[in-house]
DNA sequence: CTTACTCTGTGACCTAGGTCACACAGTACC
DNA sequence: GGTACTGTGTGACCTAGGTCACAGAGTAAG
């Protein structure tokens, strides 16, 4: 994994960064800022997948990383994203050592993180109730993610899948019909084809990687149905 | 909730059943006998669901829970199952009080469980190691779970899916048609055309109730395929 | 401008899986 | 035995979504 040693990051932008942080000790935080290892990596690096075994508890201070499956036939399916302040919890469990995870961590833009290692990471478990609520709460958003993508891919279609997608990118989307296929799990044609339906109903503008919305609230209810 | 108060299970046998705290201390093992409530729920008992905020962190002695997301239409979809030994992490994660989960949780059989009130779960959190690494590893095999779960869905097809359970299940399946199809998140038609193909392909025998697996090898390859 | 890509649109076609409707076989209780 | 319920088989039909095979349209570099 290629990456470049940056100046480490003031405690205080930690808290800012970390809402879930703010309360934490002091000792806490100068532990993670100064056992920390502070890497940057380039867009496009593969942080993590079912081979490489994680070297640490990483906090996400700068970038976005996505966290996919892929599959045998090219096909792919975004599980969900780790933003700044968000830390990558596959990474989290791995440290306890056990299940292997099919997944691979992306990322997405340049990603800028501190890497907290294992005896650390343990030790502030123990003794930081802050940074616990932290990790705990990380657990149970992923968790909660997961569970509405099963409910999404079993219960709702394509269609209502790309509707929500696209809101959720704002009012002028750039991407291609690819990438927004990979994102659902699909293929291009297919998002082709409904993003015309839609163009049809009026709801969008289609042009050349650029969607912008028209109709949000037709978007809305077809998304909600 | 019904529930009938039996006398506290001793800390051998707690020990015993959740092999993660066999190294806890002797006071770990205490509190969670002396403060825990033990209850017993009879078989299709409603244990949680999206409504119902959850008391505290319960430790399944004996019995199956059920965990589905149950669909507007009347189709459910199992997302795992909690067996002696383990804990529902969800009602873990409930205990930090964020996110809402969308899942049900059903006693299929009678349950007997252990509930560790709020408060001293996260006294446990911090001060025992061995209850920290259980806990961490629940979630890390849920999450697991999910992961293969989604891409199984995504993925695989039905009839995959269906040798897979199957095979879980051991040589002889007591289960009606309608059950296995709510664990896949299918319906019965589906599963009874498949099971009928795979009769005529001589891989099981069908009656009443029951499915005796025949050739299990020809069903791996079917569900490793 | 030409060449070479990348992205998009589209039609023909296929398949898995779901829906509906109903027949019938076990079982169970009276 | 009769009546009723639960579980199973099955055929006709529908639809979403995927596959294949292209044709163009934008864009970028030379």
């Amino acid at each position: 994994m290629p990456n470049t040693v940056a100046p480490f990051p003031p405690a205080v932008a930690l808290r800012k960064l970390f809402p879930a942080l703010a309360d934490a000790a002091s000792a806490t935080l100068s532990r993670i800022v100064g056992h920390g290892i502070h890497r940057k990596v380039p867009a496009g690096t593969t942080m993590f997948d079912a081979h490489t075994p994680c070297a640490g508890f990483p906090l996400v201070l700068a970038g976005v990383v996505k966290v996919m499956q892929q599959y045998p036939n090219g096909r792919e399916m975004l599980l969900y994203k780790v933003r700044p302040g968000e830390s990558c919890l596959l990474s989290g469990s791995c440290l306890l050592g056990h299940t292997n995870y099919t997944a691979t961590g992306i990322a997405e833009t340049e990603v800028e993180l501190l890497v907290i290692p294992p005896a650390d990471f343990n030790a502030l478990i123990a003794g930081d109730a802050a940074f616990r609520k932290h990790v705990f709460s990380l657990f149970g958003e992923r968790l909660a993610t997961l569970l509405s993508l099963v409910e999404a891919i079993t219960y709702q279609k394509l269609d209502q899948r790309l509707a929500a997608l696209l809101l959720a990118k704002g009012d002028f989307v750039h991407a291609t019909h690819q990438a927004l296929a990979d994102e659902l799990g699909s293929v291009r044609e297919i998002v082709s084809r409904l993003l015309r339906s839609f163009e049809d109903k009026g709801w969008v503008d289609l042009a050349r990687e650029r969607i912008e919305l028209t109709d949000r609230t037709a978007l809305e209810a077809l998304a909600g149905a």
